[in-house]
DNA sequence: GTCTATACCCAGATAGAC
DNA sequence: GTCTATCTGGGTATAGAC
C-alpha cells in the first residue's frame, strides 16, 4: 500500500481510485456494519471490486486490512470532532455542538461496535487504534472540560476527566440504546438529558 | 422446551439439569462472549455437551435457540436491576446504587452487546427482547427520578424521560470505553461523573 | 431423545499462471 | 498486479438409525 502517489480524491470508490483504496474503504464499511467476525475477505473482495489474487496480493489477509481500515477510521473520527472541538465557543458550546452534531444515528459508532468483537480486543494490534481513539476523545474533552472551569463555565468541584468519560459514554451509550429500539429518539432523549445535566451546574 | 416439568436449580450446568437447560444457557454465555454471527451451534453444542441432534431436537436451529437465551437474559437483567430499583432509599440512593453495582465491566452488557449484531438487529423477533430489556430499564429509572422529583430532589426543570436515557446510556458506553481501554477505569470514570452531575443539581 | 452420516456452501488462505 | 485453481476446515442443517 502506498505504493503509488497519486492523490486520492474523495467521494465514492470511482473505477479509477487505487484498488488498495477500495479495499480499506470498504472494510471500514463492512466492519462498520458487521464487524470483524461478520466481515469476510469474499465480502471485502466484492464490495471493492477486487479480486482474491489482488486483496492478498496488497494485504496478508483480513488482520492486516482491518488494522488498516481501523487506522483509517479512527483517523477520520478525530478529525471529524476536531472540528468541534477546535470551534471559537465556549467550552458549553464546542462540548454542545459535539454532541448535537449530525450523525447517523442508528448506524451506530464504527469505533464502538468493535469494542463488542471478540476477535478485536483479543488481538492487540486491532485493538490498538480502537483504544488510542477513545483515549484521545476523553483526553480532548478533558481539556476542554478544564478550560471551561478556568472561565467560571463550571463549578469548581467538577472534576473534568470523570466528565469527559460520562460525555463520551453517553454517545456510545446512546448509541446502543437507538439501536435497541431502532429509532434515534433515545439517542436524541440521552444527549439531551446530559446538556441539560452540564447546563444545569 | 418445558417438555419435562422438574423445578431447575441455579449454579453451574451439573450433568443432571436437562439438556434443554444447558443448551440455553451456554448459548446464553457464548452470545455475551461472540455474540450471534460469532457463535455456531457446533460451539454452543461443545460448551452444553449435548450432541447434534439432541439440539436440533430440541430447537429449530440457532436462531430460535438464540431467541430463547436473549429472552433469559432480558429477564435476568430486569431481576437484577430491580433489586436495586425496589430498594428503599431516596430516588438518588437507589440509582446511586444502582450505578455502582458490582459488574463484571470488562465483559461488558449482554443486552448491549447484541445491538452491534446485524443478523439480531435485521431480525424482528431476535431485537424485540433487547428492545423491551431497554424500554423497561428507562421507564423504570424514569419513574424513580419522577419519584425524586416529587421529594424535591431533583430540581423542578429536570426531565425524568431524558435523564433516564443518559443514565441508561452511562453504562452501556462506559462498557465500551471500558473494553477500549481494556480496563475498568474510564467506566468507573463516567459512573463517578453521571453522579456528581445528577447530585450536583 | 440422542447418535452418526451426509450434504452443501462459505471462510480464509496458498500456488502458480498470465 | 491480477487471475483462476485448489485446499483444509467450519457453519448450518437434514436424514435416518438406534
Amino acid at each position: 500500500m502506498g505504493c503509488t502517489h497519486r492523490a486520492v480524491p474523495t467521494g465514492g470508490y470511482s473505477d479509477w481510485v487505487e484498488t488498495v483504496e477500495r479495499l480499506i474503504r470498504s472494510t471500514q464499511e463492512l466492519l462498520w456494519e458487521r464487524g470483524y467476525v461478520g466481515t469476510s475477505p469474499k465480502a471485502i473482495q466484492q464490495a471493492a471490486d477486487a479480486g482474491q489474487g489482488s486483496m492478498y496480493h496488497h494485504f496478508s489477509g483480513k488482520a492486516e486490512l482491518a488494522k488498516a481500515a481501523i487506522e483509517r477510521s479512527g483517523a477520520e473520527l478525530r478529525s471529524a470532532a476536531e472540528e468541534q472541538f477546535a470551534g471559537d465557543g465556549s467550552a458549553t458550546e464546542r462540548i454542545t455542538q459535539y454532541l448535537r452534531r449530525d450523525r447517523d444515528v442508528l448506524k451506530g459508532c464504527r469505533m464502538g461496535r468493535l469494542t463488542s468483537d471478540p476477535d478485536v480486543m483479543t488481538d492487540p494490534v486491532l485493538r490498538a487504534p480502537v483504544d488510542e481513539t477513545f483515549q484521545w476523545i476523553r483526553s480532548r474533552l478533558t481539556e476542554i472540560i478544564a478550560e471551561g472551569k478556568q472561565n467560571k463555565e463550571y463549578p469548581a468541584g467538577l472534576d473534568p476527566a470523570k466528565t469527559a468519560a460520562t460525555i463520551a459514554a453517553v454517545l456510545q451509550g446512546g448509541y446502543v440504546l437507538a439501536r435497541a429500539a431502532n429509532s434515534p429518539e433515545p439517542f436524541d432523549q440521552a444527549i439531551e438529558g446530559l446538556i441539560d445535566l452540564l447546563g444545569a451546574k
